[in-house]
DNA sequence: CAGAGGATGATAGTCATTCTCAAAACTCTG
DNA sequence: CAGAGTTTTGAGAATGACTATCATCCTCTG
């Protein structure tokens, strides 16, 4: 896993400091989507900037990914799918913004699947990945 | 369809206007949800300030919903589903941000209703409405 | 017509995110 | 280890989508 992320690091010209090492194992323990003032709570002494800056290019090499919910609230970050090796989605709480994940059927997976590639010859579409949010009320916000 | 609106306006004691019904008009004659910057494009004289003011309003008594895809980028609204009577999902491009309407198979929909339930049952959360995304380049980005 | 209540639009404010740049921390060679 | 060259960091300024403000304008009712 340490690994691959410097791998992928490289490939961008990009070295795996200490500073984006933490950020890395912050995201990788826990099991759900993490804010950037949750990821700078987590980590302790980060400055915000730096915090921004470095998930922004872990983006870009494609070691983190960026869930955006709704506008004007913070976005969380996780693993991206091919590092963790697990495909899922987000359970979205409208309320409070927090995000949570699931893992969908195979059934589900199927039926996405399909629709893409049909989507795709019809509309012109590369089809790269799909979401599925299932969105509500969390229990404390109902 | 105007009676409709009219009635949820007027359930949050509000009237349908000569700019919210410009507004309305120009959202329900697109086929697919349309920026803040093409609204008025559309529209013409209506200032940007009050198409933000009435476009919020009416997401809050169910005339309109909004869509966001990346941070920092405008919003997308649309009619709500259930004025227009047409359940449907979104393709969106990731190079310039545009998004089209499509329509999943009902084994799709059937799926996605499974998992909410079994969802739901498991995490407390109270799930109102989900959410399929097919994120890629359109023909104009590929 | 007067006056009250709401709607409009220009502008100022908010806030997540990005940019800037000087200082600090590496890296690499000799 | 020194010291030059390079990269990263951190504090604060800047950006930009969106929201709040408030004086003015409309639209009703009586
Ligand atoms: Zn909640
Ligand atoms: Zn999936
Ligand atoms: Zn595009
Ligand atoms: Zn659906």
């Amino acid at each position: 896993m340490r690994e691959r992320i410097v791998g992928r690091l490289a490939r961008g010209d990009q070295r795996l400091t200490s500073s984006r090492e933490a950020l890395v194992a912050v995201l990788a323990v826990s099991d759900r989507p993490l804010t950037i003032p949750e990821i700078g709570a987590a980590d302790g002494g980060l400055a915000v900037s730096s915090i921004y800056r470095n998930l922004t290019m872990l983006e870009e090499v494609g070691v983190v990914h960026r869930v955006v919910t709704a506008s004007g609230d913070f976005a969380h970050y996780e693993l991206t799918e091919d590092l963790t090796e697990h495909h899922h989605h987000h359970l979205v709480c409208s309320g409070c913004g927090s995000v949570e994940d699931f893992e969908a059927s195979s059934q589900l997976e199927d039926s996405v699947r399909d629709a893409a590639r049909r989507i795709a010859r019809r509309s012109g579409f590369r089809i790269d990945r799909h979401l599925i949010d299932l969105i509500g009320l969390c229990p404390n916000c109902a």
